[in-house]
RNA sequence: GGCGGUGUAGCUCAGUCGGUUAGAGCAUGCGGCUCAUAUCCGCAGUGUCCGGGGUUCAAGUCCCUGCACCGCCA
């Protein structure tokens, strides 16, 4: 079974922000969920390099347009490496492979009439690098950069998208679950009752000029969808690279503002290029930043550097899997983030960890006990543990993650009343319940290594140092997940080691409890 | 302007097909334990379920309407 997961790549105009560090996460917990199903994964992200936007901040920034595209670029790879994320493939939209095949396929769906030459004249606003209707102005300016438009007269080339209206229609009819969640869905649905336009896919370079020559007039670069959504193809070396026919059709994750592109451009666009469909589109929603918080004092904390940097790579992974409903907007604040680290990791699983651990060795000198005969209470936490653990496999892939992951909790809240229910330090007291607490440390240490087990995609650094003071190898948690869970792999005689605090609690700096009203702008995911 | 969504505890949110005294986590208060990262466990409290009207034996849930916020379209 192969899987090919996709984010969007990028676009290089501005740093990455907590929106572009989202997608990218989930995108990395289900490829490493998946690989540790043992299937075969292919994992792409990368950078949208071309367009006027580009440009503008090369030239604000005082730099040849190749050397800032490399520099952002840059950028958003060592925030990827920071997260911990597992690509296969880094794409830019600058790699001379890419643009041959977007030229290919230019040329191709030209050669087929699918791109004609036509004209348009309108307002045209230069930040948002699209035409103006009259109507959509405000006060004569554009709605979102407050300048005033330009009155543009020119001839372009379009992409007859409005060819395959019908047929896209039907598509979204026949496959219930393809644009998910539902609301996404629905919103394509209604935007489709209007007659599609076709869609301009160049410009000429006496305007602008850093983009992928048309293969069939070299006055005119392609402009941004044949150019950026096509990376998800040449990244697998289309037309004939193995990668594609090994890989294709694609599980896209984007946010929500590049929906139409995603959900209407390109279905049709691969229709026209006589391409399956993707399997899904699965969109997500906006990081709402608190409002007033963020500009000053903790200005840069939007940054996924700064953030993996001040709260650690896999407490971010971990709070952006738990707290945002996949397809929902969520909140964002230091104190949300801070909360979930001391809540659920610091005082939840961290201190069970480490007094599981912590009573293995004061009692047993870190050697794995023999479990004796279990009692009702053992009987339970291994039910729960199992139980959870097939609500987990089932729900993760669903991208309900923050379900899974409460799932998780339910029984990390388990063993610790087991914990307190069994009194190991009573045991301890005599002798003749030594076989008692040899099962209860038994099962304490056999459920944290299927919650490692289960935590790899979510939290990989961690998991891996829970494992290694269980005290097993890699030989072991590399293993596929249908195979590591099966109760008592853990061996008795083993050793276990001892290790730093998994999750440090993070002391309160600023005093205030709860996190502030939603606020401020939203931050997607780019494209 | 059209379509859709949301409104539930101090905060963030669950609430299935209408059905007992409306739930969870966080925060707060009290108690307990000592293995543990001042952690953990137990107990406790708080709600105009946005307002108004209607259907029903019964409404957080269904219908109408008003308000607020959000999204898509125009």
């Amino acid at each position: 079974m192969t899987i090919y997961l996709t984010t969007p790549i990028y676009y290089v105009n501005a740093d990455p922000h907590i929106g572009h560090a989202y997608t990218t996460v989930v995108a990395d917990a289900l490829a490493r969920f998946h690989r540790l199903l043992g299937e075969e994964v292919r994992f792409q992200t990368g950078t949208d390099e071309h367009g006027d936007k580009v440009m503008d901040a090369a030239a604000a920034a005082n730099l040849p347009v190749k050397e800032f595209v490399d520099q952002i670029s840059g950028r958003f790879r060592q925030s990827w490496d920071d997260l911990n994320i597992s690509y296969d493939n880094y794409l830019r939209t600058t790699d001379p492979a890419h643009m041959r095949v977007v030229q290919e396929v230019l040329a191709k769906v030209h050669a087929a009439g699918d791109i004609y030459f036509g004209e348009y004249g309108g307002l045209y606003c230069f930040g948002c690098e699209c035409f103006y209707l009259e109507r959509d102005l405000v006060d004569g300016r554009c709605p979102d950069h407050q300048t005033a438009p330009t009155y543009l007269k020119e001839e372009n080339y379009f992409f007859r998208m409005s060819k395959y209206q019908d047929w896209l229609i039907d598509f979204i009819h026949t496959h219930p679950d393809w644009i998910r969640p539902e609301r996404f869905r629905n919103e394509m649905l209604a935007f489709l009752k209007e007659p599609l336009e076709d869609l301009c896919i160049s410009r000429p370079k006496s305007r602008m000029d850093w983009g992928i020559t048309l293969p069939f007039d070299d006055r005119y670069v392609t402009y941004v969808w044949f150019d950026a959504l096509i990376n998800y193809l040449t990244g697998l070396d289309y037309p004939d690279g193995t990668a594609y026919k090994k890989f294709w059709p694609a599980q896209h994750l984007i946010a929500k503002d590049i929906l139409k592109p995603h959900a209407i451009y390109w279905p049709t666009m691969l229709r026209a290029m006589g391409v399956e469909p993707f399997t899904n589109l699965n969109v997500h929603g906006y990081w709402q930043m608190a409002a007033g918080k963020m500009s000053k004092s903790l200005g840069n904390v939007v940054e996924p550097r700064s953030l993996v940097a001040r709260f650690g790579v896999d407490q971010v992974r971990y709070f952006f899997l738990r707290e945002m409903v996949f397809g929902l907007d969520a909140n964002f604040s230091e104190a949300a983030l801070t909360t979930r680290i001391n809540a659920d990791l610091a005082n939840d699983l961290g201190n069970l960890f480490a007094r599981s651990l912590g009573m293995a060795f004061k009692y047993r000198q870190g050697v794995v006990p023999a479990p004796g005969v279990p009692e009702p209470p053992d009987q339970e936490v291994v039910a729960a543990v199992q139980a959870m653990a097939a609500d987990f496999l089932r729900l993760f892939p669903a991208l309900e993650f923050g379900r899974a992951l409460a799932h998780l909790w339910e029984v990390i809240g388990l063993l610790n009343r087991y914990i307190v229910a069994a009194a190991p330090w009573e045991l301890a007291k005599q002798p003749e319940a030594a076989g008692r607490l040899d099962t209860v440390l038994y099962h304490l240490l056999e459920g944290l290594r299927w919650i490692a087990a289960l935590l790899q995609p979510v939290m990989p650094g961690s998991a891996v140092k829970m494992n290694e003071q269980l005290g097993l190898g890699p030989a072991r948690w590399d293993q596929p997940l249908p195979q590591a869970l099966t109760w008592g792999q853990l061996t008795p005689g083993s050793q276990l080691a001892k290790g730093p605090a998994l999750f440090p609690r993070i002391e309160a700096n600023d005093g205030s409890p709860n996190s502030p009203s939603p606020g401020g702008r939203g931050l997607g995911g780019g494209g």
